[in-house]
DNA sequence: AATTTCAGCGTACAAGTGTAAGCTTAATGT
DNA sequence: ACATTAAGCTTACACTTGTACGCTGAAATT
């Protein structure tokens, strides 16, 4: 026996199968700005046309993917973070986690990255805004562990996000093994930062 | 009097023509794969078919313009880096001048940033290449003028250049006045992972 | 002087694009 | 029970795209 769905249930579904739809076809070669319409469509499965009673164009569906890849990334942070205790390493495994993020759900990263430097101003400027989220709640977290002033928490947390996510896309187009290498770097490199920042705190200048 | 101009020469020239259009059209809301050849032959003064003439595709003049962008980075920072004294600071000098070179030049350094992270996988190796040798020639100078290890040179400069150009994308889209923040904030970022390394190879662990 | 080469042009076509207009049909409101 | 609403469809149109084909005229070669 089938469910009986209102209709607002259907359109919500049929809203999803959009937003998947795009997901599965933003991959290596694909960008929001390359990708038409009515490609979205054949992949939803519903006419080029119906688009338009969920959203207004493909920019505005874009923008709700950019948010959904930005939340979806720091609510993976902040489970990473609950994870760390006392004596495990606080890098480390901000690193793994998220490299593990990257390689598994790639087209999601990629529509962050992209967009970041895309066409558009528009989705410039709403990942943008995640990242910044993104550097926002890392710093807060440094403030209150290594006990330093808000002004060098921002600069360490900017700077390791910026190693980090460039290196996110380095290892987005190589192979796994490639990929740990990667993670390994990205470590000692984040601990250069806190290295200095904690130098620098003792004695400035 | 009108000078005389050879086959070869006119045919050079009807070439550079076609990169310099093509550096034009990629402004902010335009990159390699968005870029038709038709927009180039229109910008270049050219019949569209023209284009054959000397480029395969829109994949070959862009190869060109990656390899024409990263070329002129390269010597720039060279350049930048013989002008540093003993006394004056080797990374206040060197973000001022690529921090110019981007408010500049806008497009040349747009094309690297994008094609970065691109839709094609030859651009985007083309770039990751030239990011390469940008940060072997720093790793080089970095090794040679703090006497370290290649192997920490590597990883310093391999982390610089990536503040670096993920600030300088984060300057394209800012004001003049928001772009000399960016690069205090950057001196400061660059700063750290040196006084980091530092720190490091001092006492590792 | 005669011949060959070739950069650049105009025309033409198939394929893909966004989207306007109007229809169908099943869920919803009364 | 009937009227309304709205998600999804089909058709249609005006564009833009890459590129195949063949021509022209001037430079280069012989």
């Amino acid at each position: 026996m089938t469910i009986k769905k209102t209709r607002e249930q259907q359109k919500q579904e049929t809203r999803q199968n959009i937003i998947n739809a795009a997901f599965d076809c933003l991959d290596a070669e694909k960008s929001l700005s390359s990708l038409s319409l009515r490609e979205i469509a054949r992949v939803a499965g519903i006419a080029p046309t119906s688009f338009y009673r969920h959203f207004k164009d493909v920019n505005d569906l874009g923008l709700t993917l950019v948010d959904e890849a930005g939340l979806m990334l720091r609510q993976l942070m902040r489970s990473a973070r609950s994870r760390i205790t006392v004596d495990s390493n606080a890098i480390d495994t901000s690193v793994d986690t998220l490299m593990e993020f990257i390689t598994e759900n790639k087209n999601i990263f990629r529509v962050l990255l992209r967009e970041h430097t895309g066409t558009s101003a528009e989705f410039r400027s709403a990942v943008q805004r995640e990242i910044q989220y993104f550097i926002k709640e890392l710093s807060d977290y440094i403030m209150h562990r290594q006990q330093i002033s808000q002004h060098l928490a921002d600069l360490q947390s900017e700077a390791m996000v910026r190693i980090v996510f460039s290196a996110g896309a380095h290892a987005l187009d190589t192979s796994a093994c490639q990929q740990r290498l990667i993670a390994e770097k990205v470590k000692y490199q984040l601990m250069f930062v806190q290295l200095g920042v904690k130098q620098f705190k003792l004695k400035p200048e």
